[in-house]
DNA sequence: CATTTATGTGGGATCGTTCCCATGAATTCA
DNA sequence: TGAATTCATGGGAACGATCCCACATAAATG
């Protein structure tokens, strides 16, 4: 049922290395024995075995992404999945298979598998520890890591310009005429949330706008729960104290808010404006739908793989550090 | 900086053969033998060759997951990414990992990476041509199907109760008291959209509903703008025959169209109610939150591999169809 | 003390490709 | 016509592991 080439090249009455010849499009052959070839290829429908030729060939073509989530599922989540499946789109364009591999520790060990020459190269999402970055740089294997924190100069990575579109933000609503900010700030811990409430405090301050007119809640968690559990225990201060705009690290966060205030019959935006950051599809489906700061997680995809490969090849060098700008998209909610 | 197994016995002053039974730990070895290797093993950082060991074992210990998109990208699908999500985590306990492919026509070569023997077992998702089973089948790599449409009765495949779903979504609106009911069908090629629909409606005949109180309207895809756009369409409809409640076979035109009567002030579920189909995460997020008949994902990714890692041992004959009841889940907009 | 059995170890074939190199046939050129 | 050149093919090593089998050596048995 399974053949390999020495039958194909038995069958087609050539040697072995004929055969691969063909097969592999390189090398000569004359036209008859081409054909000959070709033909009980296509009729036994043979593929050839592509471990062995990774063997010989020291190239999978496959990539390795790795993935670190804190504790739910992410593929789901709506900022990664689709920073996944762009990826995986560049991938097969580039003829390179996809490895994916999530792990709730960023732990040595779940680089390990990747590391035993079965990937070309590894894309690291999210943030990871530092020893780990130390592992994979001892197997050189060609590595990039896309939104994680990292200061180390060597290592290519991709990251959105969180800080400039926090400032953004804070410009956007302050031209809009509110002085009184209510924050929901995700785990300061991590890189993105930590630089969008910067800059967002950054240009507030640079615009003037009093101190004691902005309030900080910090989240443990940056998903809906979080958001819905902290907007409904401070709602009396958001009311009370009369803040007219509600800002979050991630629209998560903003819709677990939005849902609090919608219940309690806040108009949105005319009493309250809300705004979030991310852009995830539903932003724009919820009711109000979420004024955000859209981050271009498709193109960072795609060029993470396209990099990746520039790295396999390593036939340049390149810049390590890639950044991309934010936008604001309005909607409904301001 | 690479080592091979070779190397590794030099070094630890023993052949080859002896550092393959240390390593693989399969075999005997002396304790001062085993220290020995194992020393230098640590001390290198030595990993197996993962693609050689694959070549002599004829086992990969990794699957392909093929999932099939119409349009859209498909892992940021808040439904699939869940099913993926759960293959996943459940893949990787069992030692696999796992390579993920989408593809956008359901062409046979989409499944001819998976085939040259790379993988030992495919998880194919979603609906996909006939001849493409006919395809994969002839390559005798174990394989089943999630969600697909398929009457083959030697395919093994997991498919969720849609119809029941479906029925029993129908008897509870019909206990709240709803009588006219308006509907949202999406694609019916698609065997849960269709078994859905059929459910729906023949509960509806038992419970001796009339025919010209029931309004289905056909929907080409099944996305959130799709049904959108369709209930802005026909909202004169809707409210101009009094429909009382919308049910539609999957939560994203569930929530398209409840985002329309929101916008047009109509009040859920006082004056209509909505009913979806999925449980997608936003279903509970939105607001109100959508009653919906909940298919349980998870727990059919993680018996794809339990079925698929049987399939791989071939060691028992198992039954070919997998069904998964649904439950439905009460929340505000009902 | 000879023989069997247990205990370790190493040699070499094997998996299915690719690719370098040698070799033979056909063609071109002086 | 003989040498150089091109064209076409095949032999065999290599990739890096596993694993069968043979072979030592030591321990146990009669």
């Amino acid at each position: 049922m399974k053949y390999n080439i020495k039958e194909i090249a038995l069958l087609a009455g050539v040697s072995k290395s004929t055969a691969s010849r063909v097969i592999s499009g390189k090398g000569y052959a004359s036209p008859e024995v081409r054909q000959r070839v070709n033909e009980i290829v296509e009729q036994l429908q043979y593929r050839p075995n592509a471990v062995a030729r990774a063997m010989v060939a020291k190239r999978t073509n496959s990539i390795g992404v790795i993935i670190f989530r804190e504790k739910q599922p992410i593929v789901s989540h709506p900022l990664y999945g689709k920073l996944i499946d762009s990826i995986l789109m560049a991938a097969q364009q580039r003829g390179y298979s996809v490895f994916l591999k999530t792990d709730q520790e960023m732990s040595i060990q779940s680089t390990d598998y990747m590391l035993e020459q079965r990937v070309d190269g590894l894309i690291l999402i999210s943030r990871l520890q530092k020893n780990v970055i130390e592992h994979v740089k001892k197997f050189n294997v060609p590595y990039l890591m896309v939104n994680g924190s990292t200061d180390d100069p060597e290592v290519v990575h991709l990251v959105s310009k969180d800080e400039i579109g926090g400032a953004r933000a804070a410009a956007y609503l302050h031209s809009l005429g509110h002085r009184k900010f209510f924050i929901l700030a995700g785990p300061q811990e991590h890189r993105s949330h930590n630089l969008r409430l910067q800059g967002f405090r950054e240009e507030l301050r640079r615009l003037n706008v009093e101190e004691s007119h902005i309030h900080v809640v910090p989240a443990m968690e940056s998903d809906f729960d979080q958001g819905y559990t902290l907007m409904a225990k401070h709602l009396s201060t958001f009311i009370g104290e009369a803040y007219s705009v509600l800002f979050t690290t991630n629209d998560m966060l903003a819709l677990g808010a939005m849902k609090v205030m919608l219940q309690n019959a806040i108009r949105i935006p005319e009493q309250a404006a809300v705004m979030g950051f991310d852009d995830i599809d539903f932003a724009a489906a919820y009711s109000p739908s979420l004024t955000t700061v859209k981050v271009d997680t498709t193109r960072m995809g795609r060029d993470a793989v396209v990099l990746l490969d520039r790295l396999i090849s390593r036939n340049q060098d390149m810049s390590k550090l890639y950044e991309y700008a934010s936008e604001i998209i309005i909607r409904q909610s301001t």
